[in-house]
RNA sequence: UGGGCUAUCGCCAAGCGGUAAGGCACAGGACUUUGACUCCUGCAUUCGCUGGUUCGAAUCCAGUUAGCCCAG
């Protein structure tokens, strides 16, 4: 229970459900992090709420600490990522490693049979026994993208009740019982991060080597100076610092060099990239060709493309009308429909 | 040292006698369980400087300063 609405909610309605449901907030940094803002996913402030609200509802409720783990599978993920010319999405690290593995194998000694979360997301069973994830009610919250990574296992063992309703209808949900959490603001951001300055973070994090650069274009001609490639991601317009007239777009970062490459808005669309560590849900794997609907960051609705295997562990995926900002770091999320297949991390535009 | 050209927001740049477009950058906000993108708002009482002409000039004239180009 990260003290917000939805997880507040899928607490409820279990408990409605007729379900044994125990609540479990996880503290994830240390006692000293900053003090979190309204919002945030899992902030320290959110163990007062979540603790109302679990005695609102009645059910026992507790504080587990998985401060090593995110330490570990989010927080350095996350910075090592950026040094090397990446763009890590923590939420999709945290969700894979601390609130499905590391959670769920607590709750299973705990002796609970599945762990459930405010996810807008439904876990489904495919007649073949595979589990899957389908699409929310709403697509205006659909949050599978950030889900793909879930293990068959894992997906056992999980419950969303949330996903079947609206917003609206959960906060009205969260009104008419009571809860106190019923209009806090959504959450925004990368949690561990509060004042939203990640570069900072990844500096201190890493004490490395800045990596200051050139501003270069396609010919390697040198258009400035840059801060460093860990302020910058694959289609970042603002923040430059350069000007030409027109706005200029990151295309590429190359940490080997230390180059940032420029170019115009028309220049950052793609319409091919590969992806490896894959994870598949609705198939065992990927033999030949298929049709699919991909996604390439949290928020893209997603466009036509066929996949193909490439090789050990990657997919080549091509779209059928150029994409813009294909990211290296980000994932790329396959699916049938409203049914995820699978996805993986992009490793390469073009 | 002659001749010519140009000087307008941090950058680029409209304007050509009637009371300062636009783009980039920047700042703030919206959106958002990642980074981004996108959207909205703000951003020169002032046009290198000094005088003059005019009801009125960034726009015309004179001088002056700076930069660039061609001569040498």
């Amino acid at each position: 229970m990260s003290g917000g609405v939805d997880s507040s909610v899928a607490a409820l309605l279990l408990k409605q459900q007729g379900y044994d449901v125990m609540g479990v907030t996880m503290e994830i940094w240390g006692p000293n992090a900053p003090e979190a803002e309204d919002g945030s996913c899992c902030g320290l402030s959110a163990v007062e709420d979540a603790r109302r609200v679990a005695r609102a509802i009645g059910i026992p409720y507790y504080v587990l600490n998985f401060r090593d783990v995110f330490e570990k599978k989010v927080m350095r993920y996350f910075a090592e990522e950026y040094v090397r010319g990446c763009t890590p999405n923590p939420c999709i690290a945290c969700n894979r490693y601390v609130k499905w593995e590391a959670l769920l194998e607590k709750a299973l000694v705990l002796g609970a049979d599945y762990i459930a979360t405010g996810h807008y997301a439904r876990v489904k069973k495919l007649p073949d026994g595979r589990y899957t994830i389908s699409c929310a009610a709403t697509a205006a919250k659909d949050q599978t993208y950030a889900l793909y990574n879930l293990t068959q296992h894992q997906l056992a063992h999980t419950l969303m009740p949330v996903g079947e309703y609206t917003k609206d209808q959960v906060r009205e949900i969260a009104e008419r019982a009571g809860l106190p959490v019923a209009h806090k603001p959504d959450s925004q951001e990368i949690c561990f991060i509060p004042d939203h300055d990640y570069a900072t973070f990844v500096q201190n994090y890493t004490g490395s080597d800045p990596m200051t650069g050139n501003f270069v274009n396609d010919r390697g001609e040198v258009l400035g100076q840059h801060r460093g490639i860990i302020h910058y991601t694959v289609g970042q317009r603002k923040g430059l610092g350069v000007t030409f007239g027109k706005p200029m777009f990151v295309k590429e970062i190359r940490p080997e060099t230390k180059e940032v490459v420029l170019g115009e808005a028309a220049e950052v669309f793609g319409d091919r990239l590969i992806c490896d560590h894959l994870n598949w849900m609705a198939i065992p794997s990927i033999k030949e060709e298929m049709h699919v609907t991909a996604r390439i960051r949290y928020s893209h609705r997603g466009a036509p493309a066929r996949i193909r295997p490439a090789g050990v562990d990657r997919v080549e995926c091509i779209f059928e009308e150029p994409v813009r900002a294909i990211t290296p770091g980000q994932a790329a999320v396959f699916y049938d429909g409203d049914i995820l297949l699978g996805g993986g991390t992009i490793c390469r535009n073009q």
